[in-house]
RNA sequence: GGGCCGGUAGCUCAGCGGAAGAGCUCCGGACUUUUAAUCCGGGAGUCGUGGGUUCGAAUCCCACCCGGCCCUCCA
């Protein structure tokens, strides 16, 4: 939609024409900036006197207080903030003047002097030559600050979820504890990153254009190549392709990447969201429990300085070891229901229903497994817990449990009530997971939205051989909750995926 | 897909059937050490959108749009 230009933005272009007028260029070429907004503090507190160094400085114009023939204001740049303090001595009354018409909060200025303490002790730039680097049109929300017994005090901050979402940039121009939501979230990615370079696994990618889509079950994005005319799906996991990579003798390989679901929005799920996924040859789901426990605890060490975090009122250790516990056991705890002892869908619906459930009559043995994981016993894994060995249908890439047909070595870890990540002892028997496909084809109707599609490129590379391994996937938005203390995974994406408006 | 709550000035919000308001922002003025600067004066709105009820609607009713929360869904 085109631009219509509210009253204040109205007043801002009338002084865009006047600093032209006056001869000035509003969006200079260069700058010469001599010292961020931090090392000028520093440069100051380092030279032990009252005065310091001569500094250039730029930033985006955060507060200005004129009185008279004198001005005090603040800048901020990418380091912090540095006070401005101009006088009509040094600079003269008429760029003062020049401040109160030239000037708005939110521009992008350039401020060159001596670092001063004023009388209140805070350190200065006593201003000499000023100008403006870039003119802000359309006004910030204007956050005051102040401090009350040592608290940070904020004044109409910007705070209504959906404009922060959909003006990501002005979110984070005004409220500074959103751009350290973010730089958190790069550090948790960078410490995922190192801990699995250090136990030996090999960054690789993958597409993320398929023509066949699988490793979840989820609804795909569809697209297509018009030259090729050929359909693609955008990827839902990078589970198959990684393996296929163990085939071709990788011992150990990870990726993270962009998944991408079309499924319902909630505070944790987005359409396409952020996933680390690795197979390890040679190791079963036990010593992927070990790799799991290790990673999120480094992760905490590096992002956090230790292993036990605050989440939402809960303080929460994530130091190794975690309790490890079999999803039947756990399911028997908190609902008294043994599903052993319910072998069909019928006997387990009835079971159900006795202790006051509604289970879907559509739903596989599985899936009703499943459900009653996620009602009763989830939201009451805080600490974090490894819930163990799951049932077949439900797993189609999981090796089957020695000695117990029904059950697969899989395991999903939960922290803060919340479902972290899902792996497994992957089969590697081509011709067991070309019956799993077409047992999965049976058990789903073949119309489902989450039928889940055979691979016949995949069994091939399988049938060339691949090795014992184990598998896992974690999805790395929920992560940055957990280390962010954020509720939603809003929070933690940029540019969380909203409905378009009509009028934008 | 269902339920509840919300959308009023640039920002944060009040008003909930009888002349559209407050604080901050903004504009004009005063002020040579301020920091939510202060003081004086002045602007600023398709009250989410479209219908309806009414003498009169931001306010009540209906539909729709967008968001939040909770369900549903999500191996």
């Amino acid at each position: 939609m085109a631009w219509e230009p509210t009253d204040l933005e109205q007043q801002r272009l009338q002084k865009l024409d006047r600093l032209r007028s006056a001869g000035i260029d509003p969006f200079p070429h260069r700058v010469e900036r001599t010292h961020t907004a931090a090392e000028a503090v520093s440069a100051l507190a380092e030279t032990g006197q009252d005065k310091g160094p001569a500094v250039v400085v730029c930033g985006r114009l955060r507060s200005l207080r004129t009185m008279g023939k004198i001005a005090f204001g603040h800048i901020e740049d990418g380091s912090g903030r540095v006070q401005l303090f101009f006088r009509a001595n040094e600079i003269g009354s008429p760029t003062i003047k020049s401040l109160e018409q030239h000037f708005d909060l939110g521009d992008f200025v350039q401020a060159g002097g001596e670092m001063i303490y004023t009388r209140t002790g805070e350190p200065s730039v006593l201003v000499q030559s000023f100008k403006i680097l870039a003119k802000s049109l359309s006004p910030l929300p204007i956050v005051k600050e102040h401090e009350v017994d040592g608290q940070l005090v904020r004044h109409s901050a910007f705070s209504d979820v959906e404009e922060r979402y959909r003006q990501r940039y002005a979110d984070l121009a005004s409220n500074p504890d959103v751009r350290d939501v973010f730089r958190t979230r790069a550090r948790v990615i960078s410490a995922l990153r190192r801990f699995m370079d250090n136990e030996g696994f090999l960054e690789v990618e993958t597409p993320i254009l398929q023509p066949i889509y699988g490793g979840a079950a989820a609804q795909p994005f569809t697209t297509r190549h018009n030259q090729l005319r050929q359909d693609l799906y955008l990827r839902i996991s990078f589970e198959l392709y990684l393996k296929r990579l163990l085939v071709g003798m990788y011992d150990r390989v990870y990726e993270i990447g962009r998944d991408f679901r079309n499924e319902g929005v909630s505070f944790k799920h987005n359409p396409e969201f952020t996933q680390l996924e690795f197979y390890a040859a040679y190791i079963d789901y036990h010593e992927v429990m070990n790799l799991t426990e290790q990673m999120v605890a480094s992760v905490a060490e590096q992002v956090a300085g230790q292993s036990i975090i605050q989440y939402q009122g809960h303080t929460i250790n994530l130091a190794p070891p975690w309790k490890r516990v079999s999803l039947r056991q756990s399911i028997l705890e908190r609902t008294g229901i043994d599903y052993v002892e319910c072998p069909t869908p019928e006997s387990l619906a009835a079971a159900m229903r006795e202790t006051g459930h509604q289970p879907s009559p559509k739903s596989s043995w599985g899936k009703l497994v499943d459900s009653l994981l996620g009602t009763h016993v989830e939201p009451h894994l805080i600490q974090p817990t490894f819930i163990v060995d799951y049932p077949r249908d439900i797993s189609p890439l999981a090796k089957t449990k020695p000695g117990d047909p029904t059950h697969v070595e899989r395991f999903e870890f939960f922290i803060a009530g919340m479902e972290m990540g899902n792996a497994f002892t992957e089969i590697n028997d081509p011709l067991d997971q070309e019956q799993r496909f077409q047992e999965m084809g049976r058990l789903y109707d073949p119309d489902a939205e989450d039928a889940h599609p055979m691979d016949d490129d995949y069994l091939r590379a399988m049938r060339y051989g691949m090795p014992p391994c184990g598998g896992f996937g974690t999805g790395v938005d929920r992560l940055v909750m957990l280390f962010t203390n954020r509720r939603s995974i809003r929070e933690v994406l940029l540019f969380p995926h909203l409905r378009s408006r009509e009028q934008q």
